[in-house]
RNA sequence: GGCCCGUUCGUCUAGGGGUUAGGACGCAGGAUUUUCAUUCCUGAAACACGGGUUCGAUUCCCGUACGGGCUACCA
């Protein structure tokens, strides 16, 4: 048996959200499991919701989380081209074949006359359907005579290519998520297959293309379940029904909040990430912020997503990508939606920034702190990080709770100074002071030994002396253990930071 | 409306005819850290409902309710 090919075809009309990600993350884990190769497609049938730009969004994508097709757009392979709209002469052929042998037809219906005729339609509280009830009573190659469809064509007319689909049939369906399900063809509508403008819809391409690239599972969202019985019928009456691939339709990612699917508003609406990457759109209601730049590592997005509807079985929760190619199996997709939990995910980044090696997550840190104007060097900023990354769950943190590192800080936690600051302290931190400036090694273990030594020899309290040096030294009572803190400081800023405190302390407690 | 899919703690889920229904996030309490975070311990928290089948159903079947998807010359 050929190795598996599975393939990831989205549609370039926007930014690519979390659930499509999940989708490719889903046919790149068996595609590598299985030794088999991940195809990206793009959709691009549909010129009137084409996006300038989506399509770089969705490769820039794919690779930051790490998902690289083995073909696709601009990678190659043997079974380009890779764009739909690049194939359009291919599918013509396919629709010709399928009128000539009685199992599609010419449709010179407008789109507006239909409309009409569903708008009519519901006023009656009826539903309208192209199907083989209605079919003889429209305008198209069933009804007209061969001569008049053959004018029509010559002259130009527009027309659509629809499926005739066969009365009295159950198409079944065997899914490797949703086991069989079935579909009787009378509730089937005749699917345009090709529109007016020469380009194919879905169906059709989808099939011609999964045929030709030989792809042999199809794993892509459960929206999809209801035209797959016409998928199907298309991959018969084109005579492929011996390799059909075979279908896995995925439960799909709903809303954090609320009823429905997850969608593009929730992010803006909640404040969260909802794509991965951030999008400019051409208004600020099209503009969306993405996991990376909210500070998420790819990992623990893979991780998160793959949790999204799969589970292993067992009660490991951490899984590297490695481990998820390794772990992954369709049989473990769950049924049902499952809901965004963006805590959920801002804890699997944690517990990817905690186990990063310092090294790692240098030129993650290394460019945010760049940004707020300070240069410090590689030691300095891995010992910083190794300081840090236990107590952030997003990249940024590393700056919003340890700019104090990098520069004076900015605000003092005053409620705490009061709180912890009596004036007739003052002594006992001058000598503490000077003590710190004379002392021999600056290192986390001899200051530690140092300050330990002065307050218990002064009979002082630790409570009363830890908190004044942190909050002088940092303007804050959190942080990284203080002697630590201090050795990364340096004696000369120590110095600096503390002759400053305490006398702001003093305006403070007098005020 | 019609068709299709689904339903275990608030959320993600394991399990499956007889279990103290397990884990994780979050939440609450505690221990460690004389801070914060980490880590560890403890706790509250679930089988949608009604009928069957069965000695016994959360598990199987049928309904109902609820949720979701589709119902375009969009994908």
């Amino acid at each position: 048996m050929d190795s598996i090919r599975l393939r990831f075809a989205p549609s370039p009309t926007g930014a690519l959200h979390i659930g499509g990600i999940r989708t490719a993350l889903y046919n790149f884990l068996l595609a590598r499991q299985q030794k088999g190769t991940f195809v990206l497609r793009i959709e691009d049938t549909d010129q009137a919701r084409y996006v300038p730009g989506a399509e770089d969004y969705i490769l820039e994508a794919l690779e930051w989380c790490g998902l690289q097709p083995d073909e696709g757009p601009g990678i190659g392979g043997d079974y380009g081209p890779y764009r739909q709209s690049e194939r359009k002469d291919l599918y013509g052929k396919y629709a010709q074949q399928l009128i000539e042998s009685g199992h599609a037809y010419y449709a010179f219906d407008t789109a507006d006359e239909l409309a009409e005729k569903r708008a009519a339609a519901e006023a009656n509280g009826n539903t309208f359907k192209y199907d083989a009830k209605v079919r003889h009573q429209l305008v198209n190659s069933l009804t007209l005579s061969d001569e008049e469809v053959q004018k029509r064509l010559d002259r130009g007319d527009n027309y659509t290519v629809r499926l005739a689909v066969p009365p009295d049939e159950l198409i079944l369906i065997d899914d490797l998520v949703r086991e069989r399900v079935q579909f009787h063809t009378n509730e089937l509508d005749d699917k345009v297959i090709l529109k007016s403008d020469g380009m194919p819809t879905y169906h059709l391409a989808n099939i011609v293309d999964d045929h030709l690239m030989k792809i042999t599972h199809v794993i892509r969202g459960e929206e999809w379940l209801p035209s797959t019985a016409h998928h199907v019928l298309l991959y018969r009456f084109l005579g492929w029904e011996d390799t059909m691939p075979t279908f896995a339709h995925l439960p799909l990612i709903m809303k954090p909040t609320g009823k429905g699917k997850l969608s593009k508003r929730d992010g803006a609406k909640l404040g969260i990430p909802v794509f991965p990457l951030s999008w400019e759109g051409p208004n600020p209601e099209n503009t969306f912020k993405g996991f990376r730049e909210f500070g998420f590592v790819p990992d623990a997005v893979n991780n998160f997503l793959a949790f999204l509807g799969w589970n292993p079985g067992t009660e490991q929760e951490i899984f590297d990508k490695e481990e998820l190619i390794t772990a992954f199996s369709v049989e473990k997709i769950g049924k049902s939606g499952a809901r965004f939990d963006y805590d959920k995910a801002r804890w699997f980044n944690q517990q990817y920034l905690i186990r990063m090696l310092d090294s790692d997550l240098l030129p993650h840190v290394k460019p945010i702190i760049e940004a707020h104007g300070h240069q410090p060097d590689e030691a300095f900023l891995l010992t910083f990080i190794g300081l840090m990354k236990e107590r952030v769950h997003l990249l940024p943190e590393f700056w919003e709770q340890g700019h104090y590192f990098f520069t004076d800080y900015q605000s003092l936690d005053e409620k705490m100074v009061s709180k912890k600051w009596k004036p007739e302290f003052r002594t006992a931190f001058d000598d503490l002071h000077q003590l710190l400036r004379d002392t021999e090694s600056f290192t986390t273990e001899s200051l530690q030994t140092t300050v330990k030594g002065f307050i218990n020899d002064h009979g002082y309290k630790f409570g009363n002396i830890l908190p004044i040096l942190r909050l002088g030294l940092t303007g804050t009572t959190k942080g990284p253990d203080i002697f630590a803190t201090m050795a990364l400081l340096g004696r000369a800023e120590v110095d600096r930071r503390l002759q400053a405190s305490y006398q702001r302390f003093d305006q403070l407690t007098q005020e």
